[in-house]
DNA sequence: CCGATACGCATTTTT
DNA sequence: TGCGTATCGG
């Protein structure tokens, strides 16, 4: 410990070291941040006698609480300590306290995580009920009308109350917002549910109300730390105030010029007024950049310099100077796309370089298409993040809500939405009639399915008699729930509902994407229990899988997902990661900034997106922006972002004009060593293939589903280049081939194993066996993972071989 | 209850 | 343009 402190600037070992009292981190874009943070809790744990257990860190992605987890294993050695902080997302933190204190709120063990889908299908069956006009009162914008009132901490009750919603709502000639917020609260309350803006809301009136349990939590979390904290909302600013008031051993750390959130309820005034609310808290900032070349970080500061509300801070590289950031102007967005692919080729070369050293950033996702057109026909393999995430498909979220009515049958959108998936003959009027005498009597939809006579369910005998068929099947699920896991209740489910017979009664290519993804989500079942059975962890019930998935996003599971692609991604998602060259695109006034920036407001927080994007790049950065684009169906012109502008012009290099031209003659110039020479011969036949279909004429999809996720798979410059991977979601998990085959590992394995072999694990790669211990069934092993650090298997459940 | 067609509407989205 | 939903007809 001590000698990884000497490789910290002093800014650094400063802000690690300081624990007495509040701090306030600002760290720039690349300045260490997260270092400072793991080897803060690791200087707690080590120095400064902290247990794991009185160590409460928030993030707002699990992949930051997952990556710092690493990190911190890493450096202590030791993965059972992590595992025993209180480390992961506010919501899934929160989320935990909340299950274990249900009955303080009111609700019951197994509640229900509604995501968006689900909330605004809620709001829009309410609206519905109230005979509202749903032309003004569209589900999206109500439900962020609701989710703004509960960032600000107020219930329904206060919210109807309260003078500046209501004349806000007046404004917006919504005036029934109130209205709708009270009975979506109420219905939520019956199915036993909470949205994702409900965690925070509850678990800072569980703290409110309840003085006891907020004191239990104060006990417990002697430190507290927040990463990102310009991102946070005043709820989760407010949470964080009741946790540490007294005792203000508090670390925030984050930077107010990467605050790109506020449309979603972010508040940069929790950074900017940190220092009042927390008295005696000293500031520590974190200037020198590690990521970015100095003409790369001085571009960006004279960029954000613009802006008028920040923290003044000073960073700055000693890396190399390196190359001015190129702006190209192209004629089309399908040139721009050519322009990128050049200068990916043209680097490849030069500099050798992987595909994966690439990203190409944009504002919005529609712009990723002809990127995506580009990189196919040249033969690069990209991914593409964004879209629908994995667990919002429809058969996923089917199968998902069946295991949500299992654990909570109240669940009103969860049973809404399989009641007649498979078809069993309840159609759209039936479940109206049971909504509607549902929210009649006070009471969930399951209650009218359980006893329809009892509530007057106005059906005719045959439709009762299939209610009665979908009650027992559902109850049926619940039985079995008491003894079976989360994977063995999920493969129950899809064969037992007629999902399974449903899904393979033909090929149809959407039914075959729809196999492979139930696969997939029955094998993520499959390692969730796995993964907690060889860490000795006893959470396998639906519950703890249904807590988990609800809260997770498609970043986080990288898929691992390794090969070399280019990656394509917006600007918020590209936050946190950087990339050796970064494509910023599209770069034209009312695209980037978007014309809905109006306030200088918001105009402010599209530079900061903007700063955000640059400083992703480690060497080259390279600025496009497209004279004529199509955007929806009609060509539009388009001119050079005032963003540009906004940059100091001596970082900028601007005299190529049109850059296609100019960057093509350089590409001959390059002498190339002959190995690397045979790898771009290829590449350059694909090139010349591109050039040669850039005919203007429609390119239609052979397939109806469009690629996420591209690898070439072609030796030939002649053969047909377009041979669409599978999405990249579904490449990910290794296991199980079949949905129906069960886990079984050779016992052999387990006889070959002692203390100093190494072993390949089939997930967490390869590692010597430190211990042994315990018997039978109960056989542990301690296993150093070169990658990980030490983890303990039990070795009954671990999937490994001995390979010395 | 499903399929075909028409219409309307499109930022960013850690959870 | 192209997707997701709304509505009508079989």
């Amino acid at each position: 410990m001590a000698f990884i402190m000497e490789s910290f600037n002093p800014a650094q070992k400063a802000a690690v070291e300081y624990c007495d009292g509040p701090s306030l981190v600002i760290a720039g874009a690349g300045s260490g941040k997260t270092r400072v943070l793991t080897h803060k809790i690791s200087y707690l744990l080590d120095e400064k006698g902290y247990l794991p257990h009185e160590i409460l860190a928030l993030t707002f992605t699990n992949k930051a609480a997952n990556e710092m987890k690493e990190r911190i294993a890493k450096i202590l050695d030791d993965v059972i300590v992590t595992r025993r902080l209180w480390m992961g997302t506010f919501h899934s933190i929160f989320l935990r306290i909340l299950r274990a204190e249900h009955e303080s709120i009111g609700f019951s063990a197994n509640f229900t995580i509604y995501d968006t889908a689900d909330s605004k299908s809620l709001l829009k069956d309410i609206i519905k009920q109230m005979g509202l006009e749903d032309k003004t009162y569209k589900p999206a914008a109500v439900l962020g009308q609701i989710s703004n009132a509960k960032n600000s901490l107020l219930t329904a009750d206060e919210y109807v109350k309260n003078g500046a919603f209501k004349e806000a709502d007046m404004r917006a000639k919504m005036p029934a917002i109130g209205d709708i917020y009270m009975r979506y609260s109420k219905r939520c309350s019956t199915s036993d549910a909470m949205d994702f803006d409900d965690i925070l809301l509850y678990t800072y009136l569980l703290f409110s109300k309840n003085e006891d349990i907020r004191r239990k939590y104060v006990e417990r979390f002697k430190y507290v730390l927040v990463d990102e904290y310009q991102d946070t909302n005043f709820a989760q600013h407010q949470i964080v105030w009741q946790l540490t008031k007294e005792r203000q051993h508090v670390c925030v750390v984050g930077d107010d010029a990467q605050s790109i959130y506020s449309f979603r309820g972010a508040n940069i005034d929790n950074i900017l007024t940190f220092k009042d609310l927390y008295k005696d808290s000293k500031l520590f900032k974190l200037e020198q950049n590690y990521r970015s070349t100095q003409v790369i970080v001085e571009a960006a500061n004279s960029l954000i310099r613009k802006n008028r509300a920040q923290i003044q801070k000073d960073v700055f590289s000693e890396n190399e100077r390196g190359e001015l950031i190129k702006v190209t102007e192209a004629y089309s967005d399908i040139e721009e796309g050519q322009v990128v692919i050049r200068q990916i080729g043209q680097l490849r070369r030069k500099e050798g370089a992987s595909y994966s050293d690439f990203a190409i950033l944009y504002r919005t996702n529609a712009q990723s298409r002809v990127f995506e057109e580009a990189l196919r026909k040249s033969g690069m393999p990209y991914k593409i993040y964004g879209g629908l995430s994995f667990y919002q498909r429809k058969e996923v979220k089917d199968v998902i809500s069946y295991l949500r009515l299992t654990m909570n049958p109240n669940d009103e959108e969860a049973l809404k939405r399989v009641i007649n998936y498979p078809a069993r003959g309840i159609g759209s009027t039936t479940i109206q009639k049971i909504i509607d005498c549902a929210t009649e009597n006070g009471v969930s939809l399951w209650s009218v399915v359980g006893e329809p006579e009892r509530y007057n369910l106005p059906v005719t005998k045959a439709t009762a008699t299939k209610i009665g068929m979908f009650h027992a099947l559902i109850s049926h699920f619940i039985e079995l729930s008491k003894t079976a896991n989360a994977e063995e209740v999920g493969r129950s489910v899809v064969q037992e509902c007629g999902i399974l017979a449903d899904i393979y009664q033909d090929k149809t290519p959407e039914n075959l994407s729809r196999q492979e993804n139930i696969t997939e989500l029955i094998n993520g079942m499959h390692d969730f229990c796995e993964t907690r059975l060889e860490e000795d962890n006893q959470n396998i019930t639906i519950s703890d899988y249904l807590s988990e998935v609800s809260l997770i996003s498609d970043l986080d599971s990288d898929n691992g997902d390794n090969t070399d692609k280019v990656t394509m991604m917006t600007i918020h998602s590209a936050k946190g990661l950087e990339f050796p060259t970064v494509f910023i695109v599209g770069m034209e006034e009312g695209l980037f900034p978007s014309q809905m920036a109006r306030t200088p407001r918001e105009m402010e927080e599209e530079r900061r997106l903007f700063y955000v994007a640059i400083t992703r790049a480690e060497r080259h950065c390279f600025l496009s922006y497209a004279k004529s684009r199509y955007h929806y169906g009609k060509m539009e012109f388009g001119t050079c972002s005032r963003f540009i502008r906004d940059i100091d012009s001596k970082f900028l290099d601007e005299k190529s004009g049109v850059g296609t031209a100019r960057y093509l003659r350089e590409d001959d110039e390059v002498e190339l060593p002959w190995a690397k020479r045979r790898a771009k011969i290829d590449e350059l036949e694909y090139f010349m293939n591109r050039v040669e279909e850039q005919s203007y004429t429609s390119n239609s999809k052979i397939n109806s589903q469009k690629p996420r996720s591209f690898t070439p798979h072609v030796t030939s410059s002649k053969s047909k280049l377009v041979q669409p991977s599978s999405s990249i979601r579904n490449v990910s998990k290794v296991t199980n081939e079949n949905v129906s085959t069960t886990v079984s590992k050779s016992p052999n394995e387990v006889g070959k194993i002692s203390v100093g072999k190494h072993i390949e694990h089939q997930r967490f790669g390869i590692g010597v066996v430190m211990a042994i211990e315990g018997t039978g069934d109960n056989v542990k092993a301690t296993i150093n993972f070169n990658n990980l650090g030490k983890k303990q298997l039990l070795l009954k459940f671990a999937r490994f071989t001995v390979i010395d």
